[in-house]
DNA sequence: GCTGTCCTTCTTGACGGTCA
DNA sequence: TGACCGTCAAGAAGGACAGC
């Protein structure tokens, strides 16, 4: 969720816990939010507690965990609620995001590793071998440079929309018909992924050797899985919710709410039942020799449950360029 | 074995926020 | 104001699997 989004999405949790208890629609919260979407919610939360004797919004969603509070003569239901236009559980987050919330203890973040192995200066000399620039790029003292060159490259080769840039390269190789500055460009796109790949492994070398805390690993688990899934939720939970959460799954009073923006549809998670079974002994993360994703573990090796895989990638331009970041899957039960 | 569909994984572009 | 970063969401690739 952008931080420009917060504003209809807290009006349109308002607005649902208005419409769940019966009450008139606020004119404020009706401008302000997705009415269409509050009443989707609100409908799918009135079937599936009958029992309910009110709704409430959390208020300040970082003070709480969830979005809304369901009471009922049992008790309290906390309703963690995110609109999203696709389906699937998955959280994009900071290229340092697992080093800087402790799950590593003394690890060395994944940025400050590329410039410790000189990375950046592998990448120049790379891109420095292709001579047939435009005039419009910019000089090495911009950081800028190297997504200038990059783009130019990829524009060489003719990568699509979507494309896979190494994929093209290959294809631009393998024709005959392929012009030379056309191989060289598609040369270099593919000796930066090699040497991306090469530095991801090496990263991995060094994560493998540091130590774990099975505390923030597993702290970390329970808020993706619970829906936590910005840098700044995980920071306001983090160190203090661990306990509240797991009492509240064990209890069965934790739910995630899904409402896609685009039909309305309603879906609805049970975090009990995604970490069902998951005794959280011998939490770890488990980082494989080849490959560019790691995962979060847990239970004796005879019994070993995945709770979350957690790729490494680039976005923009293609692997190596530009924008680190974090993709944290929740596979399937 | 072939084909189509679904689902997971991977890659990408866009955009808002921050800061110099 | 521009450069850079973090985040969101869309779409492609490819594997699994069911139906024929």
């Amino acid at each position: 969720m952008g931080k420009h989004e917060r504003g209809w999405v807290e009006a349109t949790e308002k607005l649902t816990a208005r419409l769940a208890n019966g009450a008139e629609p606020d004119d404020d919260l009706t401008e302000a939010g997705r009415p269409d979407l509050a009443e989707a919610l609100a409908d799918r939360l009135r079937s599936d507690f009958p029992d309910r004797t009110t709704m409430r919004h959390a208020g300040n969603s970082y003070d709480s965990l969830g979005d809304l509070v369901v009471e009922s003569a049992d008790g309290e239901t906390f309703v963690e609620a995110k609109f999203v236009a696709s389906g699937g559980t998955r959280a994009n987050l900071g290229q340092d995001t697992l080093t800087d919330f402790g799950l590593f203890v003394d690890a060395t973040a994944w940025s400050d590793f590329r410039e410790e192995i000189g990375f950046p200066e592998d990448r120049e000399a790379l891109l420095r071998e292709f001579d047939d620039y435009p005039d419009d790029v910019r000089d090495w003292s911009y950081k800028s440079a190297v997504y200038d060159r990059a783009k130019h490259l990829k524009n060489a080769i003719d990568v699509s929309r979507g494309q896979n840039t190494g994929s093209r390269a290959d294809e631009v190789l393998a024709d005959p018909n392929a012009s030379e500055t056309e191989r060289e460009a598609a040369r270099i796109v593919n000796g930066i992924l090699e040497l991306d790949r090469e530095e991801k492994l090496a990263y991995f070398d060094h994560l493998r050797a540091a130590e774990q805390d099975p505390r923030a690993i597993e702290t970390f688990a329970h808020l993706i899985v619970c829906g936590y899934h910005t840098a700044d939720a995980l920071r306001e939970h983090f160190d203090a919710d661990l306990d509240e959460i797991k009492r509240l799954i064990e209890t069965d009073a934790y739910r995630l709410y899904e409402v896609n923006k685009n039909t309305g549809s309603v879906t609805v998670e049970n975090p009990a039942d995604l970490l069902a079974g998951f005794e959280w002994e011998d939490t770890r993360v488990e980082i494989p020799e080849d490959g560019t994703s790691v995962s979060v573990v847990t239970g004796p090796p005879d019994d070993r449950r995945r709770v979350l895989n957690i790729a490494y990638n680039w976005k923009n331009k293609f692997q190596g360029i530009q924008t680190p970041s974090m993709n944290v899957f929740v596979p399937e039960a």
